[in-house]
DNA sequence: CAGCATCCATCGAGATACTG
DNA sequence: CAGTATCTCGATGGATGCTG
C-alpha cells in the first residue's frame, strides 16, 4: 500500500515496454521471418516464403512491411532485370536473437511443465498446445 | 543449402517453442496480470482488477482461467463467508520474470531505436506505438 | 465479491485471383 | 518475381447487465 505509487509508475512503464516488445513480435509469422533471416541473412521474397512454409504472399508481405517500418528488416530492390527484392535484418533486428532464445527456452520449459504432471487435468491444454496450433 | 535440413529441423522446433511462449503471454492483459502478481504475490479478483486498471471482469476472468490451465497461476477459494478468491503465481509462473525482463529491455530499446532516428520517416510507426495502443 | 451471458466491433489471417 | 485486391471466417476484447 505504502509503496504502491512507486510500484505503479514503474510497473506501468515496464508493462508498456513489454507490450511494445510483444507487439513487435506479434503476428503468427513474425518470429519465423526473423529466424529465417537470422540463419540465412539474405533472402528474397520467394525464398523467404519457401523457407518459412505455409505462409501466403499477402500475409508475408504485410509482415515484412511491418518489420521494415519497425526498422527490423531492410528491403533492397535489386537492380533492374532481376525483378527481385532482398530482405535482411538490420543490426537492431539481429539484436532480437537473444529475446527469441529466451522465448524459446521458456516455450520448451513450459511444454515440459504442462506435460510433466497430471495429464488428465490438463488434457485440454495439451490439445491446445499440440493439436491445433503448433503441431509439427 | 548443404546444411539446410539440419537447420530446418532445429529452426522448426525453436519456432514452435517460441510460439508456445508467445501464446502463453498472448492476450492484451496477460503480462500485466503476471506482473501484478509478481509484485503483490497474492491478490483477489477485485484487487487484481484495480491493480491492473482498464480490464473488464469478463476478460480478466478469462485471462486468469487460461493462466490457471497453463499452471502459471494458482486459484484459491477462501473459506466460507468471505466470498473471495485469491490468486498467486506458481513457481513456474514466477520463473517467467526473466522473460518479462528481457521483453521489457527489448521494448525499451526498440522505442529508442524508433525515435532516435529519422523521425519524419517513422511518423506512422510512432503514432502506432505511442498513440493508439500503448499510451500512458 | 467473483464471474458468467449476451451482443457487438475489430482484426488477423487464409483462400483465391489478379497485376506490373 | 513480388506483390495487391477481395472476401470470408474465427478469435479477441469492450460494454452492459445479471447471478449465487
Amino acid at each position: 500500500m505504502i509503496q504502491s505509487s512507486n510500484i505503479h509508475v514503474q510497473c506501468r512503464q515496464t508493462a508498456i515496454a513489454i507490450n511494445d516488445a510483444m507487439e513487435l513480435l506479434a503476428g503468427k509469422w513474425t518470429p519465423r521471418v526473423i529466424m529465417a533471416l537470422l540463419v540465412r541473412e539474405i533472402l528474397c521474397f520467394t525464398e523467404l516464403k519457401k523457407e518459412i512454409g505455409g505462409v501466403s504472399s499477402k500475409v508475408l508481405s504485410a509482415s515484412l512491411k511491418r518489420l521494415e517500418q519497425h526498422l527490423i528488416v531492410e528491403r533492397n530492390v535489386l537492380p533492374i532485370q532481376t525483378g527481385k527484392v532482398e530482405y535482411q535484418l538490420t543490426d537492431h533486428g539481429k539484436s532480437l536473437e537473444k529475446l527469441l532464445e529466451e522465448l524459446s527456452i521458456t516455450g520448451v520449459k513450459h511444454r515440459i511443465v504442462l506435460t510433466g504432471r497430471n495429464v488428465t487435468e490438463n488434457a485440454r491444454v495439451e490439445v491446445k498446445l499440440y493439436g491445433t496450433k503448433n503441431a509439427l
